[in-house]
DNA sequence: GTAATCCTTCCCATCATTGGAAGGTCAAGC
DNA sequence: GCTTGACCTTCCAATGATGGGAAGGATTAC
């Protein structure tokens, strides 16, 4: 089946499978006569894995130990942990992040709510905090 | 105050500065005889609100439009909280689905540290939708 | 006066993806 | 056959937000 085709099956663009390919993410496909990329179940199989990993959100680099240990029989149950248990931190240190800037969102706009005009603590948290030496600021050579 | 010591001073480093000032984010600073940029309070005041700002994860578009509800003294707290509840709805729906790809890969790495070599369901799960003709793959003459 | 540190502009890289242009190929209808 | 249009090819560019770095001028501490 040409690339279109592979797209349709696996869920990942002709685009995509392209770079891809050009990335070495996967290896280069096999071409007809006309110079058309051609594939197969195994290969719509392997794209099918690197859509499902990127929908949980792995990176390329991430995908890319994934697949040599997919394609590796010999690989352990604990190198393909280890790389999960990782991107599980890194997931979950974001959403902790997330649901902070979520907790102070709120909270500004329950405010703002209340408040009266002119007074919305979304425009004055975020810019009233003139008193901000804020930063560590080397002295430089004293200027300003 | 030069732009090194506004980015101290703001918390947005000076290429930032300069990056926000060349896209029309910041208005142009003003400049001394030397052609350094030149900043005062009100300016860092402004950084500062901007950083603030991407802290809480707003796009650089949406620091523009509450730029200009912040100058705006005409400003109402509706359009402000206008604003930030399509970002939180943005923000929530984000940390949503960063759940559920968090909850999946938690089970799989659950059933792999329970399971026996080369059943690890991180794997199969990923791989092993094999007797996927898995999309409907109608003969020719169909987009991806 | 010199060295160190700042500033300036400009270009490049990232990450994953999409868009488009220019041109070749395939499968169908007439 | 020939046309049509959907498909494929490669290459180049852009996105969003940020960082890195080069080349060269300005400022400042000593």
């Amino acid at each position: 089946m040409n690339i279109g085709e592979a797209a349709a099956a696996s869920g990942v663009s002709a685009k995509m499978i392209r770079y891809y390919e050009s990335i070495l993410l996967l290896p280069a496909a096999g071409r007809r006569d006309s110079g058309y990329r051609d594939y197969g179940e195994e290969d719509v199989h392997r794209l099918s894995f690197v859509r499902r990993a990127r929908d949980l959100g792995f990176s390329i680099e991430q995908i890319r130990s994934l697949l040599a240990l997919w394609t590796d029989t010999g690989r352990s149950n604990a190198d393909v942990r280890a790389i999960a248990r990782t991107h599980l931190r890194e997931m979950e240190e974001q959403a902790r992040k997330l649901a902070a800037m979520i907790g102070t969102l709120k909270t500004l706009i329950g405010s703002c709510e209340t408040g009266k005009r002119s007074a919305c603590p979304i425009i004055e948290e975020l810019g009233d905090h003139r008193p901000a030496p804020a930063a560590p600021v080397k002295p430089r050579r004293r200027a300003a």
